[in-house]
DNA sequence: CAGCTATTTCAAACTAATATGAAATGCGTA
DNA sequence: TACGCATTTCATATTAGTTTGAAATAGCTG
């Protein structure tokens, strides 16, 4: 009666656990269960970073971007004529891609010029 | 009154290209404008693939699938009791890795053990 | 300063992704 | 066959991301 459901999530449960599949079991305790497993893991931090970074370039506007600065730094409006899209989208976009290091921005009297940075190189030479 | 708005969008109107900053018209012009900079691009269909690989890896839990996987075979319940989530959320995200082939699942039993790709180490290697 | 252009900002509308819990499926065992 | 367990599926709720057009900024040029 301990373990009937009370309402509030139970945090350390007997989950499944009454067996598992042998090839895991084994390697499961050689690693050093559960725990040994979590504490192979990246930070959560750094799983965030991570993902963050990911999210960055899961958009086709964003990856379409990405390669037009690779190949060299352009105005936003010549971006624009590339792409074909509306101003404030593009500058939605390339906002994001400035947040993540992707890119970065300087201005040149009237127009702004943006150019890759060597974060971006990277995840631009990746697939290609 | 050619050029004023008639509710369509116009496709191919004069943008702005009246003047753009030095340094940026003569790279642009040695790559052969607008139309040489749209030559040297991915394929539409290769700039969705790309961004969709990277969808797959954008959220947090996934990139903690990703990196557990990297260190051995696992079943769900398993995977379930390190991440501490729902069953169902983490079937979702399972999922979603799975068609973008990052892992592959094998039935054992009453099990079913998740297994990294090498599409999917390629990935987990990158930032570790 | 006034007017022009390039770019960004903003709020609202719209769309896509994720979370949640209940029910369904499917395998193994008694 | 009936039951228990691991996992998935489904519908719905919730949240996050994107698009849109109008307005705001800011640098030039005259």
């Amino acid at each position: 009666m301990a373990t009937k459901r009370q309402g509030t999530k139970l945090k350390k449960e007997p989950m499944c656990r009454t067996e598992i599949p042998g090839i895991i079991q084994f390697d499961l305790e050689e690693v050093g269960g559960v725990n040994g497993l979590n504490k192979r893991l990246p930070s959560k931090k750094n799983i965030e970073k991570i993902s963050a970074i990911h999210h960055a370039l899961s958009d086709p506007v964003r990856i379409h971007i990405l390669y037009l600065l690779a190949i060299q730094p352009l105005c936003v409006c010549v971006i624009k004529e590339c792409i074909g899209i509306a101003g404030s989208k593009l500058s939605y976009h390339l906002n994001i891609m400035k947040e993540s290091g992707l890119v970065d921005s300087e201005q040149q009297g009237n127009w702004i010029i943006y150019r890759i940075t060597e974060k971006g190189k990277k995840y631009a030479e990746e697939t290609a």
